[in-house]
DNA sequence: CGGGATCCCCCCAGATACTG
DNA sequence: CAGTATCTGGGGGGATCCCG
């Protein structure tokens, strides 16, 4: 576990593990929803997650970057500066997986509360 | 967030983040790896878990049980008591969601070394 | 053998203030 | 507008000990 030192912040047992610590991160999947939908800016992708601090969307939007999920575009020709953020190829190639964890999870839901309304154990 | 209050500690924003909880967690997804390949003892998965703590998989295998991802059996049949884990029908659904993630996690890896190595950014 | 209970430390994340 | 810097507390996780 010391022999492998990549440039990103891998070092886990299996590939499975790699790609949960990519989507780990208290506001990563919410983000990434909404950046599946349309680019976005900083502003706005705050004002769409309600509770989410600047400072926390900052380290997870900076994480996301650094894994190659999304890019951001500074958009400098006059003040004030305005930035967005948008999904990479990498981040793109995600989305399948994505709807399908999604998907899952909705699955998911319904039928825990069906086990658990009937309380069947 | 108060209004939904379901019994397992679920209490998100979207579905993908409900899948994302339940796999979350230090050693849940090699544990899961494990699993998937064939039912296991305590004390097995502790040997192919190197650097996990009894603490650490006694934490894990509960959360996994309370979010009815595996279930274990207990043969009180003679001392000392062995317990066994083993996928649920619940667990056993979400082995191709955690393959997709799996390969994902592999193409992605060979992808950042390639493009981190040429250095094209 | 398969866990809990307890203590303790460190890091994550919130609050607040500052900056180009 | 789009962030960074600093301080601070609460919880996750290691180490250790105990129990049926």
């Amino acid at each position: 576990m010391d022999a492998l030192d990549m440039k990103t912040r891998h070092g886990e047992l299996c590939p499975l593990d790699t790609t949960l610590k990519i989507l780990d991160g208290k506001w990563k999947s919410i983000i990434l929803c909404r950046l599946m939908e349309q680019e976005l800016r900083y502003s706005e992708l705050l004002k769409t997650l309600p509770g989410c601090t600047r400072r926390m969307l900052s380290l997870q939007l900076s994480q996301l970057e650094q894994d190659q999920i999304i890019a951001k575009e500074i958009d400098v020709s006059f003040i004030p500066i305005k930035t967005s953020y948008h999904l990479t190829d990498l981040g793109k190639s995600l989305v399948p997986l994505i709807k399908s964890m999604d998907q899952w999870g909705e699955m998911y839901i319904k039928t825990i509360q069906d086990t658990t309304s009937s309380e069947i154990i």
